[in-house]
DNA sequence: TTGTAACTGAGAATCAATTGCAAATAGTCA
DNA sequence: TGACTATTTGCAATTGATTCTCAGTTACAA
């Protein structure tokens, strides 16, 4: 069996809940590709299915695979909030550009580092973080310089 | 006259608004205390005021506030976003405390820096940053910690 | 002072997210 | 295998935050 499914099925066993088809088609539908998401794209994808499901499962199922430690917010884009798999890839932070939206995805072990010194100055003992920086990535910025010159 | 008070009513006439009353209100509300807050406890500080204001013109009255540099947002809570003043204070990054709500305010410049070579190595142009560390701060870990040994 | 575009409060509308309910069903235990 | 039961589902109604509409008010430039 796929390895996030195992970790889904006993997460909902301890818990005493159940593994339905339901339950199965969104962890298949996030494992199916990489990258960031967020509910509504995932009804987008999911509605159409046979057998598609509702919105309001969807929205049930997102806390679920968050506590199995499969999926984690990452940022918030117009106001929804957006996810991506956590489980088979390491943690990174985010670059996001407010022009075009892209997402860049980076990781400094620096920054990981200085942050638990800066917990362990506070008696703080970190659970997640998240570091988010909004700006104008390479591409924008060439536009705009090339718009500026006509 | 105040400088906030200045800059916001320079912000106004630049973009041909008015300096009101109510907006004169929720700027004196902001700037008369320190720390983080959201539009339901502005509200609650301003609706009994003599000539008390409505929750609509809070509303219309943060994205100014935000556009004209004395305000941002900072993070959220229990999905609302919490803001504080960044005019007349040094940007700074949070730690949250996941059972009691606590807030910590911390700066660490090497953390700063390291953000611009990452922004640097993509071509990236950073506007703003949030980086927030949530976990268990240091009380919430002893109190923990004694009702373990009941 | 006057004219007018911007502003206000109140309530309606919107949007994402949650919840109540009745029918369906996964998983357990004979 | 078959019955049992607590959990889950879809749907529609609800919530809670935020935005919008509109008619009356007002700041402020000329
Ligand atoms: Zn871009
Ligand atoms: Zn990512
Ligand atoms: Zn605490
Ligand atoms: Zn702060």
């Amino acid at each position: 069996m796929i390895k996030q499914e195992l970790i889904f099925r006993d997460y909902l066993r301890a818990k005493g809940l159940k593994f339905t088809p339901e339950r199965r088609m969104v962890l298949e539908e996030i494992f199916s590709f990489s990258g960031h998401f967020d509910v509504e794209a995932l009804y987008d994808k999911l509605r159409h299915r046979v057998g598609g499901l509702s919105l309001a499962t969807i929205y049930r199922t997102m806390p679920l695979l968050i506590k199995a430690g499969l999926i984690k917010e990452v940022m918030r884009c117009q106001n929804r909030p957006q996810y991506e798999r956590c489980f088979g890839s390491p943690h990174h932070d985010h670059l996001i550009c407010i022009k075009c939206g892209r997402v860049f995805e980076f990781r400094e072990e620096e920054i990981e580092r200085l942050q638990d010194k800066v917990c362990q100055r506070f008696g703080f003992r970190p659970i997640e973080h998240r570091l988010g920086i909004k700006g104008y990535c390479k591409n924008c910025q060439i536009k705009e310089r090339n718009s500026r010159n006509v």
